[in-house]
DNA sequence: CTCCTTGTACGACTCCTATCGTACTAGGTG
DNA sequence: CACCTAGTACGATAGGAGTCGTACAAGGAG
């Protein structure tokens, strides 16, 4: 893998409630980044994210609140992403690791071609 | 590729109106794959296509005929595949190299991970 | 405590899409 | 010609999903 992988420290707070690795679904995946707004989303979280994890607000979305927790929520349903709850703060970050071991190759895909 | 490249003969009927390799967008790829039928459809010609391409009928699939007008049509206009019309029948095989030029990796998930 | 901030929950609205019945067209066969 | 067959076209329906406003909950700062 090109992109960093993301560190998380032993004491962070426990991931919400997400897919197994063993429960996800391709077609679930493939219909959760057939939305632009939410592969940008992905995208962006691929190729900038650096040392840590980021709240919705980072990623300067001109859309409300209500409309990005849907998002958020759908890609995290769906496995993509993995979400924490630091104080106000509901932090994100694509599950590479996860999503590499299941369907190798994916992110690539969206690294590359998301334009 | 693990998977047959289909050949068409030089005097095959013209494809059907299709997008350019150019236009494919991956959103519409994984939009119009997150549907459970058609990415059945998908993998079965993948796995299951010999010499040449096939008709609506021989996936022996249980929905009316609209039904299945309407979900190859869809791949199609996604540029999934590519139809010929051979007299009364209208024949389907994937566009595996264009796919695999444009999404590398792609359809080596969804013969791998369809299940 | 009060105020601000981050994000959720709920509901409404709209649009898209999957499904399917029916009617129809085009090509092939006798 | 009549008849069958593969598939389209059109329309109706129902369910799902994206969008957003509003109200609300929880954490942090003063």
């Amino acid at each position: 893998m090109s992109w960093k992988v993301i560190e998380i420290p032993v004491d962070a707070p426990a991931p919400l409630p997400e897919p197994r690795v063993d429960e996800l679904r391709l077609e679930n995946v493939f219909g959760v980044l057939a939305d632009p707004l939410r592969l940008g989303i992905v995208r962006k979280l691929l190729l900038e994210s650096e040392a840590f994890d980021h709240t919705c607000g980072w990623f300067g979305l001109d859309r409300p609140k209500s409309t990005l927790t849907h998002h958020f929520r759908a890609l995290r349903d769906a496995g993509v992403i993995r979400q924490r709850q630091y104080g106000l703060e509901r932090r994100s970050h694509v599950r590479v690791e996860d999503l590499e071991a299941r369907f190798p190759g994916l992110l690539r895909l969206v690294v590359d071609r998301a334009a």
